[in-house]
DNA sequence: TGATAGTATAGCAATATTATAATATACATG
DNA sequence: CATGTATATTATAATATTGCTATACTATCA
């Protein structure tokens, strides 16, 4: 049986979906290793460029470029400073939704050893 | 050519990126509108794939396609009833997860009219 | 067992992401 | 204004997702 469907027109309310679609974007910029490990240094406050190579050890260029992704979500803002450029989160509950998600795969994991320990290191980390 | 790989055993330590390549997988699974609508939908508790189907108005492959994403990445469970099969979130946290994702979205999207009255909308409905 | 209802999967073209390397830009400073 | 440093962008080949359509289960019931 299939339901029936039809094309949006011009005086339409929003219709269902576009704000998932709007949500859905959001989640794929956090949906990278990288970006990841870019957000849960951030959370700690902002890091220009540099720093966060270093402590990443990628390349530059992989970093900007991961950068430029959670930018274009605006998950993160930027500021000059001199040469260098500081990203910063944009709201602060980023740092929150990374917590549930951790609990998340805490529940999740009980079970595989290891990564379950880094885990909970993690969790204990300020 | 395939390159040589071996099992993790069990006193071997994690590679840096293994926990986030994980939680990358998780936020990937949220990353479509319509699993988003799916779990906005499971968060008020278990559903068949035909309730899911028509709350949705999509064809029932894309639905179970969608919904085997989630499945595969433990987001949700399933079990069999008759001839229907009821999927449920796995763990409530994922309606926290997108609590706080409305409200960075609320925080965003200030001055988006449209898309603001809808995510107001939702906040209000139980 | 055959028919049917409810779900799941396969196959495939279109599209989107990713890693990587190479190249650009911006700007403070001499 | 030339130069070096810090970031950003581009190009592209490899890979992964998506939306369809068609088809395949699987359990129930006549």
């Amino acid at each position: 049986m299939t339901p029936p469907r039809r094309r949006r027109t011009a005086g339409d309310a929003i219709v269902a979906g576009e704000l998932q679609t709007f949500k859905a974007r959001f989640f794929r910029a956090l949906a990278h290793p990288t970006r990841i490990r870019l957000l849960e240094i951030l959370v700690h406050g902002g890091r220009t460029v540099q720093e966060l190579q270093q402590a990443l050890t990628l390349d530059q260029p992989l970093v900007s470029q991961q950068l430029a992704v959670l930018r274009n979500q605006n998950v993160v803002s930027t500021q000059k400073e001199g040469l260098s450029v500081r990203y910063t989160l944009r709201d602060p509950l980023v740092g929150e939704l990374l917590d549930v998600a951790r609990r998340i795969f805490n529940n999740q994991l009980v079970g595989t050893r290891g990564l379950l320990r880094e885990l909970r290191r993690e969790a204990r980390r300020p």
